[in-house]
DNA sequence: GTTAGCACTCATTCCCGTCGAGTGCTAACA
DNA sequence: TGTTAGCACTCGACGGGAATGAGTGCTAAC
C-alpha cells in the first residue's frame, strides 16, 4: 500500500494542521496553506482516495477530514519531520538537572516534572521497584516517650513506628542484634524464622510483649512489597484540550489517572524498546481509545528500569513529545554516568 | 434583626432543599414538602420578605430563590439541624485508624482521606512542622559504591544522598562525631560553626573533598525548612457539582487545588477555635468566592499544630461535614491519647 | 492529469413562538 | 389582621424552521 508523494504530502499537511486546530481540515485550507501548487479540487480528490485507503475520516459529509488511528499511526512512522527544541530549553533543562537531583527517588520525579514542562502534557512516571537492593543497615531510635522508629535503608530509606517504651540502650543493642542477622540480606529473603532468631538472641534485655511488636513491625516493614512509586505530572493540562470540554470525560480521565492500580497496569504494559507512541484504539484501556501514549522505558545503571509515558490526546505533537524523550534519556543518561562514574 | 420562627422555618426549609437540588426553590414546593399548612401565596409573601432582608437571592424575576452567602451564614450559625452518621460509618472509620496508623505522618494524611470519604467533598490538610523536635540521631550509610546516604531522625526522618565514596567503617566513624555533635539539637540550633567543629575533627580520616561534600549535604538537610505538608483529596470530587459544569471553573479550582503556596496561605488563615464555616465571600481567596469551606484546627499533644479543611460548593451539606470533623477529632484524640499514655 | 464550476449536504446559528414555573398583586375571606 | 385564591405577568427553556456557510463530489473542459 504504497503512498505516492504527493498524497504523503498531503496527508502529512492534513496531520500537521489537524495537530494545531483540533478542527475538520478541509481542501480549501491545504491548498492555500502549503506551497503545492494545486488547487482545493485536485487535493479534495486526494483526499478521498486517501479517505478510502483508511488514513482519513469524514466526520460528515460537508465537514473537513481528520486523521484516522491509521492516519496518524502513518505519520508517526514515515512523515513525522524532526521537531528542534529550543536551545533555551535545553539550558533550562540542564540547569534544573545539575540543581536539583541528590537521590534517585528525586531524579525519577524530577524527569516527569520536567518531560511535563517540555511538552506541556501530562506525564506518568514509574521509579523502579528495588527489592533487589540489599539491607544496608537498620536502624531503632527511640523517638519520644512511647515511640521507636524502626530505620531500614536499603538503596532507599523505609521507616515505620511503633508504641512501645524502650531506652536508648535498649534500642542501640537491638539494632545491633537486627543488624548482625539481615545486614547484607535481600529485603525478600528475609522469613520469619530470620526475625524468630533475632527474638532469641534479644530475649534477655527486652520486655516480651515489647519486643513482638517491634520485631513484627519490622518484619512488615522489611518485606512490605517494594511499591511501584508512580508519579503523575500536570493531570489537570487535559482540560486545555477541546477533546475534554465535555467534564463528564474529564472527570473519567482524571480519575483513571488517580487510580494507582491502573496507571501500573500502564507502566507494566509492553511498548517495546524506546521511544513508541500508541495511539487510539492501540491501547488497551478503553478511557485511552481517543488518546495517545508516547512511552520511553529506561533502565539505570544500578538495574532499575522503569517507563516514562506521556498522555495527550490523539492529535498530540508527536514530534515534538519525541524529541523532548530523547532529549530527557540523553541528558539523564549523562548525568547518571558521571555520577556513577564520577567523570 | 429579628426572624419570626416561621421565616426561620421557611428559610431552613429553602437551604435544605437547595442543598439537595441545586435549583432556585419555588413558593409550592416549599408549601408542598414541609407540613407548615401554609398556602404558597403565603410562602411567597415571606420569601419576598426574607429576600428584601437579604437571607435569599432571586436569579431572575421567573425564577425560584436561592440563599445568599448572608443566608447560608444564618443557617450555619442558628438554623442546621444536627446530623447523624451512620453507626456503620462510624465504625469503618474506627477500624480504619487503628489499623493504618503507624506514624504521624500517616495518621495525617489518613485523617484527610476520612474526612473526605465522609463528606465527600475535597479536604485539605497541613501537617504541623517539626522545626521543634530535636535530633535524635543522625546515621551515615554507604548504599553503593559512590553514595553515601545521610539519615536524619527527628521526630520524621529525612535522607539525601551524597556522590562520594565513603567506606563502611569512615561512615561508621564519622556517624559517630556528627552525633556527638548534633545529637540532642534541635534542627534550627544548627550553625555552619557547628558543622566546622565536625569538619575539624574528621578531617584525619576522610578526603577533604569528600568530608566537605557530605558536611554541605548534612547541613542542608538538617536546616531545611521543614516543609509544611499539605495533603489534598478527592479533588476531583469537585467536577461532580453543576457548579464546575464549566470546564474553565473546574481547571481554576484544580489549580488552585494544585498550588502548594496557596494552600498554605489557606492552611495559615486564621479560622478561630474549634469548626468553622467560611461562606463565599468571606474568602480572602478569587476563586473560592463560590464555595464554601469549612475548617478545624488541631493541636497534638506533642504540640504541633495543623488545620483540616473541607472544601465544597457553597450549597454544601455543612451539618454533615459539622459532624464528620466532630467525629474524626473526637476518634483521633482518643487515639493519640491512646498512643501517647498507652490507655 | 488538473481545474473550474455547480449542485448538494449538513452542522451551526439565529429567530421566534410556545410552554411552564414562579412571581407579585389584589381582593375576598376567616 | 393575617391568610389565601386567583390572575396577570415575567422570563428562561425548549423546539421547530430558515438562513448561513463550509466543504464535498461530480462533471465537463482544458
Amino acid at each position: 500500500m504504497d503512498l505516492s508523494d504527493r498524497k504523503k504530502k498531503i496527508l502529512q499537511a492534513i496531520i500537521d494542521e489537524y495537530i494545531g486546530t483540533a478542527e475538520p481540515v478541509g481542501s480549501r485550507a491545504i491548498s492555500k496553506k502549503e506551497n503545492l501548487g494545486l488547487s482545493s479540487a485536485t487535493i479534495r480528490n486526494e483526499m478521498a482516495d486517501l479517505e478510502e485507503m483508511g488514513y482519513l475520516i469524514q466526520p460528515h459529509t460537508s465537514a473537513g477530514r481528520i486523521p484516522s488511528d491509521e492516519g496518524y499511526r502513518f505519520y508517526v512512522n514515515s512523515l513525522m519531520r524532526d521537531y528542534k527544541i529550543g536551545m533555551d530549553a535545553v539550558a533550562q533543562l540542564q540547569s534544573m538537572l545539575e540543581s536539583r537531583v541528590s537521590l534517585l527517588d528525586k531524579l525519577i520525579r524530577y524527569a516527569g516534572a520536567i518531560a511535563s514542562n517540555l511538552t506541556e502534557y501530562t506525564t506518568v512516571i514509574s521509579a523502579p521497584k528495588d527489592d533487589d537492593s540489599e539491607i544496608k543497615k537498620v536502624d531503632v531510635v527511640a523517638v519520644e516517650s512511647h515511640t521507636v522508629m524502626l530505620i531500614v535503608v536499603t538503596r532507599r530509606v523505609r521507616n515505620a513506628s511503633v508504641n512501645v517504651s524502650l531506652s536508648g540502650e535498649g534500642c542501640e543493642r537491638l539494632a545491633q542484634l537486627i543488624n548482625k542477622s539481615l545486614a547484607g540480606m535481600k529485603p525478600r529473603g528475609v522469613t520469619r524464622d530470620t526475625i524468630e532468631g533475632i527474638k532469641d538472641s534479644a530475649k534477655g534485655f527486652i520486655k516480651d510483649s515489647a519486643l513482638d511488636k517491634i520485631l513484627d513491625c519490622l518484619y512488615d516493614t522489611v518485606t512490605a512489597d517494594a511499591e511501584t512509586e508512580i508519579y503523575v505530572t500536570n493531570a489537570n493540562s487535559i482540560l486545555r484540550y477541546p477533546e475534554f470540554a465535555d467534564v463528564e470525560k474529564a472527570r473519567d480521565m482524571l480519575s483513571f489517572l488517580d487510580d494507582r492500580e491502573k496507571l501500573k497496569k500502564l507502566a507494566a504494559a509492553d511498548t517495546g524498546e524506546g521511544i513508541n507512541a500508541t495511539i487510539g484504539k492501540e491501547n488497551d484501556f478503553e478511557i485511552l481509545q481517543d488518546s495517545s501514549l508516547v512511552s520511553m522505558n529506561y533502565t539505570l545503571p544500578s538495574g532499575g528500569a522503569g517507563k516514562l509515558t506521556v498522555i495527550g490526546p490523539k492529535r498530540m505533537n508527536y514530534s515534538k513529545v519525541f524529541a523532548s524523550l530523547d532529549l530527557i534519556s540523553n541528558e539523564i543518561e549523562k548525568l547518571v554516568n558521571y555520577y556513577m562514574n564520577g567523570s
